[in-house]
DNA sequence: ATAATTAAGGACAATAATATCCTTTAATAT
DNA sequence: ATATTAAAGGATATTATTGTCCTTAATTAT
């Protein structure tokens, strides 16, 4: 459903969530390690969410990147969109490119379904809402 | 969630439950033409359902690829596990390898809610039931 | 038996997705 | 002002997925 990019994507900004508190900006390379991601593609993947205003950055020593309260409290779908595209939620479970109602694929409806709720998860659950399990010590980014 | 190639299968598999009926075979060129795919990629993959059981084939004059009344009662699941394995209903919405309830991601729980309802449609929904929609124009295969 | 037909299967090519490197730009601290 | 630090961003390399081709093996009809 999501691209390993997005998933990724996801973490690292759950883990900018859990860092806001302090107030503290997170570096390329700290957060790649704390995701256990490769350097170069946390830089890549988050220069993407900086231009799609999901996150921000500075530049120059005490710059990195970091979220701010009110970011805080969008839901994941924000992420999904600005990594893999708005169609995710929309695409057919056959591969059909006019799959619709009036023109269904033979799991149209059901299919449907699992994408909805699908979706429904990712606009409901902000990114406060996971990064508090995650500093609580209830689940985990990595492993 | 499905790769390319297995979207393609359940296609083929489909043409052939509809084909059943008239008890003729199928070959490859008739089927990729149906599904509108390539017939290279579609000889590939329907090789692989045979090699897993999941249709039959003969060779020679006549021959090319069939199902069995028994076969077409499977769930669709089957076509899944034979061409993208068995795990696609255990993976971890952030791509973790260890994701369990004992040391879940951010979405665990909330992810096997979807993974498992789409599970439960390709295990409820058999070979047959999918082809009747499409027998009966109410669903396409193509578009 | 022979020719024709069709799937099987190995090898390879093209494409897309990921990952890496390197140079540039901006900001801060001295 | 200058040096240092860190992100921005372009270019390229690697890997995985998908698609193509071609030879082989099996079957049937004549």
């Amino acid at each position: 459903m999501l691209s390993l990019t997005c998933k990724t994507a996801i973490k690292a900004v759950i883990y900018l969530a859990a860092k806001f508190d302090s107030g503290e900006k997170a570096g390329i390379k700290e957060i790649a390690e704390f995701i256990d991601a490769s350097e170069h593609t946390v830089g890549k993947m988050l220069q993407s969410l900086v231009k799609e205003k999901v996150i921000n950055s500075a530049k120059g020593p005490t710059g990195g990147f970091y979220i701010t309260a009110r970011q805080k409290t969008q839901p994941i779908v924000t992420i999904i969109e600005a990594i893999d595209g708005k169609d995710v939620f929309k695409q057919c479970g056959l591969g059909l490119s006019k799959c619709a109602s009036t023109h269904p694929c033979p799991i149209h409806d059901e299919y449907k379904g699992v994408r909805n709720l699908f979706e429904k998860m990712c606009r409901n659950n902000t990114m406060s809402d996971l990064c508090e399990p995650v500093n609580n010590g209830l689940a985990y980014l990595i492993g």
